[in-house]
DNA sequence: AGGCTTTGACCCGAT
DNA sequence: GATCGGGTCAAAGCC
């Protein structure tokens, strides 16, 4: 191999699961915002550690709980996707149906989480495991790539099963929900393969694996089986074999390969039409972190509508020179070949084609909270060597923005900060009827935030104006979102089992966002003071 | 039989 | 030039 291969970018990605071959069918039915639901998603925030008193059940079908088909929509939820709620099994025969449903149709989110304080910034520390994204915007590109990233996090811990890299039929075997009887091992066994190929819609034959150093977890190459086509990947998972770390290489020149599996969850899966509405595009290296180090990055590749593929270009973003050093190891470790890349290579990993983007393009969801983000910068703030990734709410005029980076002291815990307030709704786009009827419903009954996590923290350079703690205490309006999973279920079991987060330090968010961010503030003030 | 995974060896750029 | 480490090769085995 020469070096020249590498010029094939180590930046497409794959949408999602379905590149990661996560694919289990019934476990991670990932359904795009696009598509018809027949049911919601349960919120990531869902996965609380309800307490002996707290029916989780009711919790889940009480307005309180938001399921989202936007959810569906995000990176960040198909990430997490393929595992169910095992505090939901075994429940009832009602409850049953419901994860019936949930296998076919949801992504598992295990956003436990615990609100801590921690160096002035008020973080949502999981119980489990947390998702960071992180979005690197490398080039354009005309080929084929339709491909998205969408990441997903499994949390073992948490599930009864996980899905995970479909190769491992062991793991398959793992997902199985203990005494359900409810896993096909006959049908996942069937659908290893296809969903090999299903998840990200490319077919993927593993070359090599190695130990990396610096990491426990195996990293795992793979090549796009496609005649000609060099697209490469390269996953790491973790040993209890999730995955923690996906990087996208190179450009895919062919549509994607049609796929005759039609199964439920494939239909709901459809990677393309969730990215598409996402709008992801352009390439970006998504890392999903979690608890476990879990280091989930991509760099992805927007590319011309191709096949069953429909991207929404958007804007770009890209940061110049000196924010390169800024970038997070991880992105920087990641860099791909793209022409456009070409950061300097720091730390001990070898890296072979500097790159230089730190872009991101496309309007993404993340951490699923209903809205459309588009990342507008990453940066590595003073305090915290991981790189912060910045997002701003696509929604025109609204100004909503946040940020997301793992905590300097723990990087299994992630720390998302909102800023402003959305002065709209949730995007239609991603609403289903179930959505809104919950929406409606949430409105109806109760005075809680419409949106489970409501708010990690607001904050603006002239002070922190609200914090969660605050959030999950005050009745919120309809727009008070930028909802955090892990929020969510604070305020949600506030509202439902008292006060959840009572005990629960905080202390003010320290947003300390540039001058382009200094321009929303008196917009976020006037909001803020007005609703709170 | 074909396709894929596994895994040790090898290549090669970086230090 | 030696060493390190990431990436790839390719034979063997599995499904």
């Amino acid at each position: 191999m020469t070096m020249g291969d590498y010029n094939s970018n180590w930046g497409t990605s794959e949408y999602n699961h379905h590149q990661l071959g996560l694919d289990v069918p019934k476990f991670k039915s990932v359904q795009p915002p696009s598509l018809p639901l027949s049911s919601s998603p349960p919120s990531p925030s869902s996965y609380l550690p309800f307490s002996s008193a707290f029916s989780p059940s009711e919790f889940f079908n009480s307005s309180l709980f938001l399921p989202s088909p936007n959810i569906f929509a995000s990176p960040t939820t198909e990430a997490l996707a393929a595992q169910t709620f095992n505090w939901r099994s075994g429940s009832g025969e009602e409850q049953q149906q419901r994860d019936k449903e949930d296998e076919k149709n949801y992504s598992d989110f295990s956003f436990q989480t615990q609100i801590q304080s921690s160096s002035g910034m008020l973080q949502v520390e999981p119980l489990k495991k947390q998702d960071i994204w992180k979005f690197n915007e490398p080039s354009k590109q005309t080929d084929y790539s339709s491909e998205r990233t969408a990441t997903k996090s499994e949390y073992p811990s948490i599930q009864s099963f996980s899905a995970e890299m479909t190769s491992d039929k062991s793991e398959l075997q793992s997902n199985s929900v203990p005494g359900s009887g409810r896993f096909d091992y006959a049908n996942a066994s069937q659908s290893v393969r296809e969903q090999k190929r299903s998840e990200d819609g490319f077919n993927w034959r593993k070359y090599g694996q190695k130990q990396v150093k610096g990491s426990e977890n195996p990293r795992s190459y793979y090549k796009c089986t496609h005649p000609n086509c060099s697209v490469k990947k390269k996953v790491e998972k973790s040993l209890d074999g999730q995955i923690t770390e996906i990087v996208y290489k190179g450009h895919h020149n062919h549509p994607k390969p049609q796929s005759t599996r039609r199964t439920s969850s494939q239909s709901i899966h459809q990677p393309s039409s969730s990215c598409t509405n996402s709008g992801i595009s352009d390439q970006s290296v998504v890392t999903l972190g979690n608890p476990q180090m879990d280091r989930f990055s991509m760099q992805e590749d927007s590319s011309a509508s191709v096949g069953e593929e429909e991207f929404e270009q958007t804007s770009q973003t890209s940061y110049s020179g000196g924010d390169e050093d800024n970038l997070g190891p991880e992105a920087k470790r990641w860099k791909g070949d793209n022409e456009n890349d070409d950061y300097s290579a720091s730390g001990s990993r070898t890296v072979r084609e500097p790159r230089v983007v730190v872009q991101t393009t496309s309007e993404i969801d993340i951490l699923d909270d209903g809205f459309r983000w588009r990342k507008y910068g990453q940066k590595v703030v003073k305090g915290n060597p991981n790189a912060r990734s910045y997002y701003k709410c696509t929604a025109p005029g609204c100004s909503v923005r946040k940020h997301v980076e793992r905590a300097a002291h723990d990087i299994k815990a992630v720390i998302t900060t909102y800023e402003g307030k959305h002065n709209h709704d949730v995007p239609a786009a991603r609403g289903s009827a179930s959505y809104n009827m919950n929406r409606n419903s949430l409105n109806n009954n109760i005075s809680a935030p419409i949106r489970p996590s409501a708010v990690n923290c607001y904050s603006n350079s002239s002070g922190f104006k609200n914090s969660l703690y605050n959030n999950t205490k005050l009745p919120a309006t309809r727009n008070q979102e930028s909802f955090n999973p892990g929020n969510f279920g604070q305020s949600a079991l506030n509202k439902s089992m008292g006060s959840y987060t009572d005990h629960a330090p905080y202390s003010h968010a320290t947003y300390s966002n540039a001058k382009d961010e200094k321009k929303d503030d008196s917009f976020l003030q006037s909001f803020l003071s007005k609703d709170f």
